[in-house]
DNA sequence: TAGCAAGTTGACCTGTGGGTCATTTTCTGG
DNA sequence: CCAGAAAATGACCCACAGGTCAACTTGCTA
């Protein structure tokens, strides 16, 4: 799959690494609108060493959320050892919550989800969070209707929510995952109108 | 407030309302990004012709998001009479949900959020939602530690969850807002770990 | 340490978008 | 029906963004 390539020479590797971390840190500030030539300034190179990197903007982006994305399929795995399945699937969109908390970069998903790196780190993520949601609901700690897509789809809501507020508190996303949790309960669960979507 | 200002001629109004249609259309389909030119060619009128009537892309945005704000107002406003405050309180979610499924402008709030039209419009729109909230909690509809602010916050939730799938059934949105709004009622209830959010 | 491929640089190109304005067209009150 | 005000037009301006490339510098290896 990964060819011999050879490795990167040392100065390339760091300005790499520079590069991607330039790149989050502008684009949390700035949007998706951030300039490739802002986020070259701030990592104290020139613009065209960009271009050397990731052939365009879309790259980059893609680089930067496929990194995320794997950190938390690390995570996600790591849990799936967890003696207690429901607190488990808890401890895992807390997790994932205070992560994209730190620094939003869902606007970033967009423009990258057409990347088949990026698709190919989707895919497991979405299937450790199916493992853990099967594991949480044959142990009875979530509903039986809800599906691994329904808490992929979920995952981001809390911050989300918590995001429509100007200046929101850092930690108020806690007040609208243990909501929306509790819809996720077998408490008082009413039934739902629409089947869980398929795999997209 | 308003000074007397003389209506405008007839091409005039028209063409505002050609404008505001075809910048909403615009909008939906390709993001706030849609350029102003384009916006112009759809309303079949001239680039300069935007710009009489709206001096900067942003006012022409903050007159869309303001026009959507009050019309949810007005159907919240008219379910506060209602006799069931719970279904009531559901019924408005419903509704601000199906108007946002049907051309999410979510990503023109922030843009929009500065105009000072647009905060009067929506500071009514709050305190509407708020009285809904205020009746379906002493009905005991939903949970005692709900406020107006986290029903606000909520309410793009359901969409922005079924828009995370890239061709989302048109109401898969109501799954999501079942499972939300059965967090938010009183059976099966934990404590919320942060206070709700003040007035922004 | 010398030679060269790998990497960097920054001036430059091109497309595009928001916004302006002198000129022309159109509406309307008298 | 006409005069003048209101509105529409579209060529134009400028800033800035993504992307290219020939010339230069640097890390690696033999």
């Amino acid at each position: 799959m990964t060819r011999p390539v050879r490795p990167l020479r040392a100065d390339a590797a760091r300005n790499r690494e520079l590069l991607l971390a330039a790149a989050e840190d502008e684009f949390v500030e700035r949007g998706v609108s951030a300039s490739v030539a802002d986020i070259a300034r701030r990592a104290g190179v020139a613009k065209g060493t960009v271009f050397r990197h990731f052939a365009t903007k879309e790259e980059l982006i893609a680089a930067i959320v496929g990194g995320h994305l794997a950190a938390l399929t690390a995570v996600a795995r790591r849990l799936l050892d967890s003696a207690d399945p429901g607190a488990a699937l808890l401890e895992f969109l807390t997790v994932a919550a205070d992560t994209r908390q730190q620094h939003d970069l869902t606007f970033l998903q967009t423009v990258s989800d057409g990347d088949s790196t990026v698709i190919e780190i989707r895919d497991q993520l979405y299937a450790s969070i199916g493992a853990l949601v099967d594991r949480a609901r044959a142990a009875g700690a979530i509903r039986p209707d809800i599906t691994g897509m329904d808490v992929v789809l979920l995952v981001c809501a809390p911050v989300h929510v918590a995001g429509n507020l100007p200046d929101p508190a850092p930690d108020l996303w806690r007040r609208y995952l243990a909501i929306i949790f509790d819809g996720l309960r077998p408490e008082g669960a009413s039934p739902l109108p629409r089947p869980a979507p398929s795999w997209p």
